[in-house]
DNA sequence: TTGAAAGCGCTACCAC
DNA sequence: GTGGTAGCGCTTTCAA
């Protein structure tokens, strides 16, 4: 099979129909100043000649230096700092556009995004963000926002979460629903009966709402030989999560299972290792970072579900430049299946895991 | 933080030093006649002004329409399917580059190849590749030929295989040893005592090999309690598959495990419902397409591993374009984690299903 | 409403 | 060894 397209570009289309490459430019972009009847022909001449577009000629032409915020939480640094140095790589990588990147930080999810997405909308408009990367947090307190910002011409991708209610462009995450579907099926396939327990951050993110329907729902189908104790929020504290484990695990019966949402795993993993019980209780966690590695190696965790910030990076940063340089629109919403970590796979994820994931303070 | 880059070209370098942009290109590509002098001079003011190239500006100069010649095996479908229509929708995609594709089949893998890679070597050279697709058998009948192709000039790109001794450019792949890992994993922690099967294609394959010999490590580190039966091996076909699947089945003590390692699984499965064993024996299957569905939802199969046909298409076209318009070779060997797939992320994964997967004749 | 032409940054060719 | 320059296909501006 061959596909040998002649390559029709704006000139074949103008010397066919005998008028210029202008307006054939702008008909085919529906600019304006084109009668109808001209307008027509040319698009069906088009259509006939299998007109595609010259992108590096348009980007030459264009040579526009795009101009793209990204606005994420230091926190949770296991996962959003992979996110930042991956989208900076991307946007190095990008042919067509000079990208120019305007990280900003804060401290977490919910504690001080409404902040700087209000200033982006005070910025002068000669330094307007021609899209804008975000981890929407409480989508009560930034839909309004995010849409403002979106009809004052930046394009706003979502990334991590989502705020399906503003009028953002697209939006990359990994299924949540699904994550905790698969934490349920694994606990389900390798556990007897006795009662499993969830550890998440805050029941008011969406992402971290979402898990745990997922994974009560297959609990539910899969393994009505478990029984599910209520949720637990750690408010992603170190020191929380640690009290409550300990709290758990002196519960009688005992919790034969456990599935950790949110990456902030590590002090729980430390009171169940601190009380004998590793290897005893199967567990679940979210995300992959250096801290957790001896402890997936050891079986201590039986899996962990990685939510894969270099492919959301990537599909973000495609779907801008596909945007403002074709103006289409690729995927408004992504949707990515959550990499399944267990013992057997996880050198082939270890060079994801980056070097300067130090926590500093309680959380991580 | 700010990323700000000034866009220093050619232009600006030649102007700093007071000559042209003739020689700032000829030094800059190392393409000679430029005396060492100037040369290093252009390097050097090259990194003082963080020269970046504009990659637009070069695609539409050279504006090569650069032809990628595909040779792919009919069988699997299942998998070359998808990958072959991957292929085509990333070349599509592709900026800066007009890419010409021609792709060429054979029946199956060590059937017809190197007749086909033969044949690349006879092209006129005004009709060579600028870059080839393959997915090498036996590498003991191809290397050869892959270096001689090489050597003329065609980049070769081995998907979904590798023959590392070729003097081929780059290998994408899903790392076969941790497919087979994963499979042990999964039924070491799932099944009480008992004894496990495989049943693979070809051991001289090396893929086929690779997996089985990852299965059987992590079994013998995992699950001291199963013991593993030798290898089956069904050459791809399904009767053989059937009749070997039956014999397993009626060996007493039953086998409690099942690790299929190609796509030819359905005939094993048909075979484990009609015997009345689903749901008793945990199966792990490879690949992903419309007739394992049911067997997936159902729950007779445990889990299946997906080789990404997609992921791996782009990772091939990514390096071909990288390579041919910037001179970069990204990464010559990847290797990809399988995706691990349950009932419970099925779902996600249903849109990556193609329709017109179906088997003709013996096998898929 | 349409035509003509400049020019984006790079490569390659020709002249010196 | 080096300088000068045409031109890739597109967008955009100015003139008609």
């Amino acid at each position: 099979m061959q596909d040998s397209i002649k390559l029709a570009g704006i000139r074949e289309i103008a010397e066919a129909l005998s008028i210029s490459n202008g307006t054939v430019d702008r008909a085919l972009h529906g600019r304006g100043g084109v009668s109808a009847k001209t307008a027509a022909r040319v698009l069906k001449m088009a259509e006939e000649l299998g007109y595609r577009p010259n992108l590096a000629a348009r980007a030459l032409k264009l040579n526009r230096r795009i101009r793209i915020g990204v606005q994420l939480p230091k926190q949770i640094a296991s996962f959003f700092d992979p996110l930042r140095s991956a989208i900076r790589s991307a946007a190095t990588a990008s042919r067509g556009f000079q990208i120019a990147l305007d990280f900003e930080e804060y401290p977490r999810l919910g504690h001080g995004d409404v902040e700087l997405l209000t200033r982006v909308l005070g910025r002068p408009s000669d330094q307007r963000y021609d899209a804008l990367i975000v981890t929407p947090g409480n989508p009560a307190r930034v839909d309004a926002l995010l849409t403002s910002i979106a009809r004052s011409g930046t394009a706003i991708i979502c990334v991590a979460s989502d705020a399906p209610r503003s009028e953002r462009l697209a939006s990359v995450a990994v299924d949540a629903y699904t994550s905790g579907s698969i934490a349920a099926e694994l606990l389900a396939r390798t556990l007897p009966n006795g009662s499993v327990a969830t550890i998440t951050g805050d029941l008011t993110t969406l992402d971290h709402a979402d898990k745990l329907r997922g994974f009560a729902a297959t609990l539910a189908t899969l393994a009505p030989h478990l029984t599910l104790l209520t949720a637990v929020e750690s408010h992603d504290r170190a020191e929380e999560a640690y009290r409550q484990t300990v709290a758990l695990l002196k519960r009688r019966p005992r919790p034969v299972g456990l599935y950790l949402s949110t990456a902030n795993s590590i002090p729980v993993l430390e009171a169940v290792r601190e009380h004998r019980m590793a290897g005893k209780i199967q567990i679940v966690t979210t995300d992959l970072f250096n801290a957790l590695l001896p402890y997936i190696e050891s079986g201590d965790v039986l899996a962990t579900l990685y939510q894969r910030p270099q492919t959301q990076a990537k599909i973000a940063l495609e779907t801008i430049t596909s945007y403002l340089l074709e103006g289409t629109l690729l995927n408004p919403v992504t949707r990515l299946a959550p990499h399944i970590i267990l013992r057997s796979n996880l050198p082939l994820f270890l060079d994801h895991v980056t070097e300067r994931q130090i926590s500093r303070g309680v959380s991580f």
